[in-house]
RNA sequence: CGCGGGGUAGAGCAGCUGGUAGCUCGUCGGGCUCAUAACCCGGAGGUCGUUGGUUCGAAUCCUUCCCCCGCAACCA
């Protein structure tokens, strides 16, 4: 029989910065998801990726002084770059897009042309207010006081060639797409978008910019390039395959079960990708379910505040899965939640180290105790025992209906319900007591083996969410593979009879809350502290490649600043001959002109001149340069006064 | 009147197809001693943001106002 096949999804990051504890908890809540479906039985594709295009990016990637494709591959695939925390984070997923992946472009340029032709797509001009000196447009409510948000300028109404899709033209079968039932969840959000965006009227989309060029070109006009959400909303198609020949799964996962999204993007994944998807004539997706968000202290978790929570930090100090828990256990995951270290500290001392962890710690510990490890074939049954048992069969039904409806934070309630219960059991059949009459083993064996048939099942459930550690648990109870299926916790009693446990390392420290605390505190800082990047040593060159350059010691006899240029400083220097020379550096960020004269300074003097807004600069200033927090720092090499001009360094 | 969410014990939340409030943490007291000072039992603590109303009866339905948060064409 052929297995059902289960596409998730995340949403695509856009990687204009580092991921923060939000993008995690988005990513573990899928992945936990994806485990459980894969668990279950399911042939499960799961996608995430990054959002790689747009205007944000080329402007990030220009102040960080390299290429887009550059500033976003350090972000995605650099040390502790996307792929470096899903790596960490254990996460499951299948397959990674990126919207720069070659053959996601050639798809999108596909995707484009075919709404065009079909024409929902058609070409208009885009009205904004412009702001001349930022090159920016913006819309009427993005402005400041009717001016630039960026500079605080005058703007003006100007308009640029664009296309657009004909949104409105989709309105009323996306309006009953989303009145129709389930495809929107939680359902609180069904009426926000009909509310705030199909009431008062869908607008075509403007689907094309020229005002920046790092996106996908429009292969039919050039100067156009894709706007975002044709690029970025398909990944989830052109990741399996569609209109391009590097995947081959479109039949088989399309459409998907699910696309789980922040609850700022479902406008998008709600309107906008089922109409573009109608558009296509293709099938839309089952659901889409937008999340809450981790809030902090009531207030959204932003970089202006500084208050953005660094999942590096967490999961090094308190382990991955604790920290995966965490997020699922706490947080209903369809409305926002409010983190808080403390909350994350005292969840994981009171679910994982008190209740579960202890109760392996003291399960393993008695059947080593009373039993040398492995129990006794005899068994005692008594009144107590069918409550347990019978609980565990229960909420191995009701987790498996919150996990079904992406209920996480209920599914994970269950669990701890059936842990509570059995720490509870131990008090009640106090196996201490049992131990000392030598005729009550049979008896004894019973408990012990109860507790471990529950911890089995409850553990199984568990792992969707803690692979790792509950890999270990298992195994300090004696369960072997088989024994740790989703369809062996239908049955009580898998275990074999004579079960060998190994008690072994504690799954879940205790912490000490103020310690933790402030030993938190003390790495967040280190983390947030200056991260200097080191360039990496160049390979080796021969003496004379070395020698080609002819490095001059110069004296600045004038400097000033070049006219419209932001970053140049025009020198003219003392390098000996009794000629001055013009060199120009961009350097003005760094220094100011009038400092500068009179300095002692070295400049390569044998490159060829190169003109730069107008002037002609023979030669180079040397600095040193390093980064610190991405940004660029730098010292104009300058020796002591006492050297003389046209001092040849060698 | 832009839209939406929320205001319930010290903290974080559930209850909201109406019947005098529950959960977790914390706190106080007790039990147990297998276990990671963990586990089990019990107590204290709330006029359910505010005003008016519907009803035999409202945290739960309608209304007034106040406060917090988010969204308002690319922050999960």
């Amino acid at each position: 029989m052929e297995k059902k096949s289960f596409y998730i999804t995340t949403p695509i990051y856009y990687p204009s910065d580092k991921l923060h504890i939000g993008h995690t908890y988005c990513t573990v809540a899928t992945d936990a998801i994806a485990r459980y479906k894969r668990m279950r039985g399911y042939d499960v594709m799961f996608l995430t990726g990054t959002d790689e295009h747009g205007q944000k990016i080329e402007e990030k990637a220009k102040e960080a002084g390299v290429s887009p494709q550059a500033f976003v591959d350090r972000i995605v695939t650099g040390e502790k770059g996307v792929k470096d925390l899903w790596k960490l984070m254990n996460i499951s997923n299948d397959r990674f897009i990126r919207t720069t992946d070659d053959y996601h472009v050639a798809s999108i340029q596909r995707i484009f042309r075919r709404m065009y032709e079909k024409g929902d797509i058609y070409k208009g001009a885009y009205k904004g207010k412009y702001c001349t000196p930022c090159e920016s447009f913006w819309t009427e409510s993005q402005l400041v006081d009717g001016k630039c948000p960026d500079c605080g300028r005058e703007v003006h109404d100007a308009e640029e060639e664009a296309y657009f899709f004909r949104l409105s033209k989709y309105a009323k079968p996306v309006q009953e797409l989303l009145e129709s039932g389930t495809f929107l969840e939680p359902a609180s959000r069904v009426n926000e978008m009909i509310n705030n965006f199909i009431k008062p009227g869908l607008e075509d989309l403007c689907v094309s910019r020229t005002s920046f060029s790092w996106g996908v070109p429009v292969d039919f006009d050039p100067g156009h390039v894709v706007y975002v959400w044709v690029d970025a909303l398909s990944n989830y198609i052109t990741a399996l395959g569609y209109l391009n020949d590097k995947y081959d799964d479109y039949a088989r996962y399309w459409p998907a079960d699910v696309h789980i999204v922040g609850k700022e993007i479902v406008r998008f994944h709600s309107i906008i990708w089922p109409a573009m998807l109608m558009s296509l004539g293709e099938p839309l997706p089952k659901k889409v379910y937008g999340h809450g968000w981790l809030v902090i202290n009531g207030g959204k978790m932003s970089k202006s505040k500084g208050n953005v929570v660094d999942p590096y930090v967490l999961a090094d100090m308190f382990g991955v899965d604790a920290l995966r828990f965490f997020l699922l256990r706490t947080f209903p995951f369809g409305s926002d939640g409010n983190f808080s270290n403390e909350l994350l500290i005292s969840t994981i001392n009171t679910d994982l180290a008190n209740d579960l962890g202890n109760l392996v710690s003291r399960t393993t510990a008695m059947v080593e105790k009373y039993f040398g490890g492995k129990l006794i074939a005899e068994r005692e049954e008594a009144d107590g025992d069918a409550e347990l048992i019978a609980l565990t069969a229960k909420v191995r039904a009701a987790y498996a209906e919150q996990m079904d409806a992406f209920q996480l934070h209920l599914a994970l309630e269950e669990v701890f319900s059936l842990i509570q219960r059995a720490n509870k059991y131990i008090d009640e059949t106090a196996p201490w007591v049992l131990a000392r009459d030598e005729s009550k083993k049979p008896r004894l064996a019973s408990v012990m083996y109860n507790l471990l048939e529950s911890l089995r099942v409850a553990l199984v459930l568990l792992t969707p969410f803690m692979p790792e550690t509950v890999g270990k648990a298992l195994s300090q109870i004696g369960a072997d593979e088989s024994e740790r299926s989703w369809d062996s916790t239908e049955r009580f009693g898998v275990l074999p009879a004579e079960v060998q446990v190994h008690r072994g390392e504690t799954l879940f420290p205790r912490l000490d809350m103020a310690k933790a605390l402030a030993e938190l505190e003390e790495r967040e800082k280190a983390a947030n502290g200056p991260q200097i990047k080191v360039e990496p040593v160049l390979p080796e060159v021969s003496i004379d490649d070395f020698a080609r350059s002819d490095l001059r010691v110069c004296k600045v006899l004038k400097c000033e600043a070049v006219k419209k240029s932001k970053k140049l400083l025009r020198f003219e220097l003392d390098d000996g001959t009794g000629t001055p020379r013009q060199i120009l550096s961009g350097i003005h960020e760094f220094y100011e002109p009038e400092a500068l004269v009179g300095k002692t300074v070295v400049a390569i003097v044998n490159l060829p001149p190169r003109k730069m807004m107008g002037l002609e600069s023979c030669g180079m200033l040397l600095s040193a340069v390093r980064e610190v927090d991405g940004k660029e720092e730098l010292h104009l090499l300058m020796l002591d006064d006492s050297v003389p001009a046209g001092a040849k360094l060698c």
